[in-house]
DNA sequence: CTTGACCTTTCCCCAAGGGCAGGGCTGCAC
DNA sequence: GTGCAGCCCTGCCCTTGGGGAAAGGTCAAG
């Protein structure tokens, strides 16, 4: 009969492995020799090498040793679930496996998928970099904040950007940063977007302020500190919607 | 600015989470308002992002911690090692599941696969389930106390049962155990066997008596208490070496 | 003004062992 | 027979990545 140290090598595990194994009652306590010591058999390494087994796929011990008593029925039941799960943790490794290659291809942050895409776009549509993290920013916080009416406000925003006039006044406004402050181009501006959200939205209602509260008004602020030329053009287009 | 809850539930974590991050460095505090609260920003949203995807890919926390402050080429090369270790523990979980399913399929143990593949040859050559268990068990403990020379003694079986004769003579060993303790076949086989032992490997050198000591002996042991014509034809052969 | 849902800190708990202390056994070499 | 290395024994604390509860402060809505 074998110690404790032999059936450790020979299953590939420490002996202190064992011993907590006898202790939560996975494998039997063996008989002693005349010096106290745990001697196995051939039967006690066969049972050792089926608990690694299940060990190894993640199991918990507490339900290894439930499921030695398990009958052969139940057993398979079991087996069937834990092979389910084992295929689920193999895809999600593969899913984490890709977002920690876009992380290394230096894209910063695997952001939720809408949000990613949406940036995307800007870029194709030759937004600045600078609009492009307001942006993110702000649909972050939107999101963070309103789950359930970032979506709606969030498509609405997407069809407002696939119409090429809405989109333009957008541009017009990310280029209008690096404008003068008094430039009359900042007037003609916020007349236009004025004009363009009562077309879109009606005389009294914008889903944007309305909703998400005081979420827009702070990312605003932020960019209305970023350029006079921004601040005075905010302005412009508040007074114009509240006369 | 959001609070730990909504930066919690936007990036899909416990805000337990989010102050074990803070505790151990890997996300900075943020600032408090006025009632002492955490207020985070997008850019938080951000890093806590970055972190899970490295932290779901089971890196410690300690290491992401360090991470963090490395440099873009360590990193790099940090990511490298770490998707390496990826694609292993994928491979490992597929290698578990297969044993699982053998485990499913009946199959009681994945023992080495030596020694199952040595079992399997035995049952294609008739030999009976007593004799495979006894098979088994010998060398489960065979290579569990002697794990060099049990290689050896084990290409020196694999070999002996290549041949057909010698073969025949195990086989005959196997049937023994059915037969009265004295009938005169169990003679006739010690004879053959004892000469065949002493033409393969010479008068006076035994491998396996030798090198494994009390191993075999253990076996003999229980093999004979097993069958009243098994002693009395290790007793004869025994004595025919001896000789 | 209360209620429920937040937030704060501090503390203890879990799995699955690792590692150490302090002691006993055994086998081999000298 | 003595020393020493290498096992074995038990008992205890340590670790990782949080979970959960206690005890209190805060905030928004009815």
């Amino acid at each position: 009969m074998i110690t404790i140290g032999q059936l450790a090598r020979y299953v590939g595990v420490s002996t202190k492995t064992i011993r907590v194994y006898h202790d939560k009652g996975l494998l039997p306590e063996p008989e002693r020799d005349a010096s106290g010591y745990r001697r196995y058999g051939a039967n006690d390494a066969i049972e050792l090498i089926k608990i690694r087994t299940l060990a190894e796929a993640g199991i918990p011990l507490a339900r290894i040793r439930d499921l030695r008593s398990a009958t052969g029925e139940d057993f398979q039941q079991a087996l069937r679930e834990i092979d389910d799960e084992l295929t689920a943790r193999i895809r999600g490794l593969r899913a984490t496996q890709g977002r920690l290659r876009q992380l290394a291809a230096g894209h910063p942050a695997p952001l939720p998928t809408q949000i990613s895409a949406h940036l995307e776009h800007l870029v194709r549509w030759g937004f600045t970099p600078r609009w492009m993290d307001l942006q993110r920013d702000l649909w972050i916080l939107v999101f963070a904040t309103h789950p359930d009416q970032a979506i709606i406000l969030f498509q609405d925003q997407t069809e407002a950007l696939a119409d090429p006039a809405l989109r333009q006044l957008f541009l017009d406004y990310d280029h209008a940063h690096d404008l003068d402050a008094n430039d009359p181009r900042i007037d003609d501006l916020a007349h236009r977007i004025a004009e363009a959200t009562r077309d879109r939205y009606g005389a009294d209602e914008l889903p944007e302020l309305d909703a998400t509260s005081e979420i827009p008004a702070l990312i605003q602020g932020t960019v209305n500190a970023a350029s006079p030329a921004w601040q005075r053009l905010d302005m412009l287009i508040r007074a114009q919607l509240d006369a």
